[in-house]
DNA sequence: TCCATCTGATACCCTGAAAGCATTGATCGT
DNA sequence: ACGATCAATGCTTTCAGGGTATCAGATGGA
């Protein structure tokens, strides 16, 4: 038994005359004769009541033919879905994402590809700049936005958007209304930013800004999550430098201010040269295009 | 593509190994290679990454590999549910009863049939003795408990018991502390019967009865359902003859009597004799067992 | 570095499942 | 009774798919 001999019998079946189910298999009615009779030898049952006049479905034909349309559905199901998969309009893409992007570009990119390729699930997981590196390498992850932290061999990259970073702290710290703020206003303040070890992009790019300054800067906490850093400035346990694009729903008793000369970070979006999942190359197609919107 | 084919892509799939695939499916590795070949070109779909170390499903591979393992499962069900139903052993029976039986036969044959054949499904139909007669000849129904209503070509017939007719009337009626009650001491009583059209054998038992002593019976009321019957009798409106089964559980204001050489009814079990339902003959034989015990 | 070995791909041949054509046999309507 | 219709059967042919032998690329040990 196959699927072709399905077919034979369906067409039979739903047109209950041998020699015109034949036509439609696009074969002459001896050989097709033949064939229903082999199902029938094979599966050791009678499909069909015939005379050389009348050909009828069997009770146990009756459930064979919707045991058979289930089936060859699925097949077909199967074999265009493989198809789908493999030109990756269907399937998986496992996206990581940190934080400092969950505002700006990740809702952009999401949304874009989702209409463009709505049959791809996509799978969201948010991590730290650090793990995303990580998973990128050993597979974990199909692509990711995270920031540049220049040369990461067998991974492909799309600048998505650059990033100024800002000062954040209370409504009532003294520096929220001063003057121009860079490293030298920062001096003595305690700085709360997240540890090298999870984002070094990002912490770096403030390292440099002080000691561009001058300067070593105080930094009293390094919480992992972004969302940490935030809440611990809202106690008023320090100030912060984080990207603009976050600084737009602080809570009601914090405020961002500009920073002189501020550092620049760029925003990528990441994937392995090397994917196999057909669904990436459309992902970074269109992290192409929210590039050219938002440079 | 066949299903032939997905079994050959499971083996390797499975596997990872053209050799070890090829021997799972009794052949030799050369044309097993062209058969995944031949599928990958046929689908358009690379669906491994090899080379002559190493074997890996690529993810359209693997999305493949679960859609096949469900096609070829159904597949093999399909095949294997046809031979069953064709045995009897699963598909569908419709039942058709006459509710003179419901409390007698019935719950015994279903229960029994329920127990030898689980996978088939049992349709109840409760209905008067000639519209069960005409279903079977229909085909609507595929065997059925009635009377027997002597001659029916083409259709086969297990006697399943004999039932006695009694009489019943409310306890306030004379006749219910009378002595033996005969068609003599019902002859200006008021009957309620089923009409001839509805239930023939019951009523024709029931005429007998009475012109076997000279008399013709009052009949005042014709309901065509036998419940319908009882609660006119337990309204005052007259006495009915109905079988012994269903004098077991009367309501409370009714009683039932012995009648003197009360009239008997056989109740069969019965199935067209050309029947094509495979299901149908083991329920014959249990309707037989059941006489065994029954008579 | 070279060779033995393992593994998948290719070349070529051969068998048999399945298709085609011609015909038979059974059934129904005129 | 006869012709028309339709499924079944007999015989031939073909090609999909299997077998054997061999090649080619990769790996690991000497």
């Amino acid at each position: 038994m196959d699927t072709r001999h399905m077919r034979y019998f369906m067409a039979l079946a739903e047109t209950l005359h041998f020699g015109r189910a034949a036509e439609r298999m696009n074969m002459s009615q001896p050989p097709f004769s033949r064939q229903i009779a082999m199902i029938e030898h094979t599966l050791g049952v009678k499909l069909f009541e015939r005379n050389s006049r009348n050909v009828a479905l069997t009770p146990a034909g009756k459930h064979f033919m919707k045991d058979c349309r289930n089936v060859l559905g699925q097949f077909e199901d199967a074999c265009r879905d493989v198809r789908l998969i493999a030109s990756g309009m269907k399937g998986e893409l496992r996206f990581g994402f940190m934080m400092h992007a969950a505002h700006s570009v990740v809702p952009q990119l999401v949304q874009l590809y989702a209409e463009a390729r709505p049959d791809v699930r996509l799978v969201l997981d948010e991590r730290t700049p650090t793990e995303i590196d990580e998973m990128l390498v050993a597979g974990t992850l199909d692509a990711a936005v995270t920031f540049d932290c220049g040369y990461a061999p067998h991974l492909q990259a799309v600048l998505l958007a650059r990033e100024r970073l800002r000062i954040i702290m209370r409504k009532d710290h003294p520096l929220a209304t001063a003057g121009q703020i860079g490293p030298d206003e920062l001096r003595d303040e305690k700085i709360i930013a997240a540890p090298a070890a999870t984002a070094p992009a990002l912490r770096s790019a403030i390292n440099s800004y002080f000691s561009a300054g001058g300067i070593v800067p105080r930094v009293v906490l390094e919480p992992r999550l972004q969302h940490t850093i935030i809440q611990l400035v809202a106690k008023g346990l320090g100030v912060a430098l984080i990207p603009a694009s976050l600084c737009t729903e602080l809570g009601a008793g914090l405020t961002s201010r500009a920073l002189s000369d501020a550092p620049q970070l760029d925003v990528v979006l990441r994937a392995p040269i090397t994917t196999k999942n057909p669904a990436v190359s459309t992902f970074m197609e269109i992290g192409k295009s929210i590039q050219r919107t938002s440079l």
